[in-house]
DNA sequence: TAAGAAAACGCAAAAGTGTTGCGTTTATTA
DNA sequence: TAATAAACGCAACACTTTTGCGTTTTCTTA
């Protein structure tokens, strides 16, 4: 798609075909993704290291953040655009994670309001993680609502 | 020390000379270790597998809990041995990540107040996650400061 | 639009973390 | 003290991620 070229120019991305392909992933995904998850989305056609390397650029140009994860695997969700960038990523959102699925869901600044009083540390950014069951997982396992 | 021989025995853990240092270790840790950090502490004497599955029985017997870590490795702190047990841990706390040292950091319930409004997942537990420069690092390296 | 430079790619090898199987040792229980 | 269970060391394995290198593709700019 048009958008997505002119997104990789001007985080100073080149426009092959993968990385197009694999940003327009990225934004049609509604949670985040692996390494292994990407690999099968192009019917591992496409050669592992390129997709470490494409994701660590994307990573370092302020496309994608990574997410937590339950399996210290990698993965990835794409940022906001307007307040990422080469210099510096700025997040201030929490993550969803499924016991059931594993799936990792961002969560916009609506869904969470925190409120942290000091430390003697300094903080520059924050994270929180909820952990339970997704709204796909809880309908269709009813076993785990309580 | 007496303790933590007495600790494992109410845990269900048989006291080897080896579990009863690696508590003490984690009695001793302001912070969190991985598994390489251990081995370093025990100067690369114990086997590495053996490591490995104290973690996990710890874990499962609820004397630590798995940290989050920026670099994907598995990191644990002690427990609240009071409210973590076999059968269900037991934490809805902060950590704290330096940017600096990669140490991860409890913080306790009165250093943060969280607030969440609903979404369409069901949450069972939490994590803060706040990120920046830790105590010890922030006053050796003023450039960080702002 | 045709070089030349830079970025991205595939393949092979290696590094790093964590797991499993199995025979042996150590600790617990009775 | 003998039987049982837990913990241990070693070797092999599985899996994710990184690195080196030569080739291909994309970008720049003249
Ligand atoms: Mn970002
Ligand atoms: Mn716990
Ligand atoms: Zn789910
Ligand atoms: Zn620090």
């Amino acid at each position: 798609m048009k958008k997505h070229k002119e997104i990789l120019s001007r985080f100073g991305i080149n426009k092959t075909q993968f990385r197009i392909d694999l940003l327009s992933i990225f934004f049609d995904c509604k949670s985040s993704l692996t390494t292994h998850e990407i690999f099968e989305r192009f019917n591992k056609k496409i050669n592992k290291v390129t997709i470490y390397r494409a994701l660590k650029s994307f990573e370092q140009k302020g496309l994608i953040h990574q997410v937590p994860d339950k399996n210290n695997l990698k993965k990835y969700s794409l940022c906001n655009l307007d307040s990422c960038s080469p210099d510096s990523h700025n997040h201030q959102h929490g993550h969803f994670i499924c016991y059931s699925c594993d799936q990792t869901f961002c969560l916009d600044d609506s869904t969470i309001k925190i409120i942290k009083t000091s430390s003697g540390h300094i903080v520059k950014n924050y994270n929180l993680i909820l952990e339970g069951y997704c709204t796909d997982c809880n309908s269709s396992q009813t076993i785990f609502q309580n």
